[in-house]
DNA sequence: TACGATGTTCGACGAACTACGAAGTTGGTT
DNA sequence: AACCAACTTCGTAGTTCGTCGAACATCGTA
């Protein structure tokens, strides 16, 4: 018998005075895991299964795992789905402004010469970065 | 005979428009490049071999060339120096804001819990992240 | 000319990273 | 119970990364 109602080890994530910039810079340096950001970022939650990025579902998982470990992410299971949510009251608190600038920046870098569309797909429709 | 005045290939930066943010992010995500960032912004100029960082010349050498290649900093050659600068300009008008960002939650980062102390080396004191 | 100082380039090596498929776990459905 | 769906973990292949030492290039100087 089950010692609690938790079967799995229970998912790790850092304190938010312990996530480490390095960490979140280099998590935010792979176009997928920037993809997965973007997308929950308009979000407040969503199933790891129902990103637009193209990988295997290993692959996935353990892209989520260094977004959580890095402390981007926290992740929530709910029956066998596990949902992930950016935690941007934590990383504002760590780092004022970061997370804005970054994601302005990398929404920015995409507006090739069509900046005067004014259609910013934001986070819809472009898969990976 | 030469057939100009510059010997080495001359070094390699990108466009200002073709600075990638991952590639940025990517090159900060290391603790001797985020020092050499660091110590960079606070002056307008630098001799490679007097950063406060400790590896080997070879080493110094990859990471000045990461750097370069994401676009963070130039590089100028005077004799047998080369002079490494930051591209502040260039960099706030691709990413307006980022770099400032970043350096401000990296010195948030590391003042731990001495932040009433008013020690802040700033750049100087504190080698590596 | 010879030497020393400053940096770069060239392998090399181990560690870390990204990726995948196979197998396992958990929970809902038939 | 059998089955499917959603993920994770494990093992592994291939690539990239950070590091170093050895060798090389350039420039100023003894």
């Amino acid at each position: 018998m089950p010692r609690s109602t938790r079967r799995r080890p229970a998912l790790a994530h850092p304190a938010t005075e312990e996530i480490d910039l390095l960490d979140v810079l280099h998590a935010l340096s792979d176009p997928t895991r920037m993809t997965i950001v973007r997308v929950l970022r308009s979000e407040p939650e969503r199933a790891c299964g129902t990103f637009p990025v193209d990988v295997a579902p290993s692959t996935l998982s353990h892209h989520f795992k260094v977004l959580r470990e890095s402390g981007l992410i926290t992740q929530r299971e709910e029956a066998n789905r596990r949902f992930s949510a950016l935690r941007t009251v934590d990383l504002e608190r760590r780092f004022p402004g970061l997370l804005d600038t970054v994601l302005a920046a990398h929404a920015q870098s995409h507006a090739h010469a069509q900046s005067h569309t004014g259609a910013d797909p934001g986070a819809e429709g472009d898969a990976q970065a």
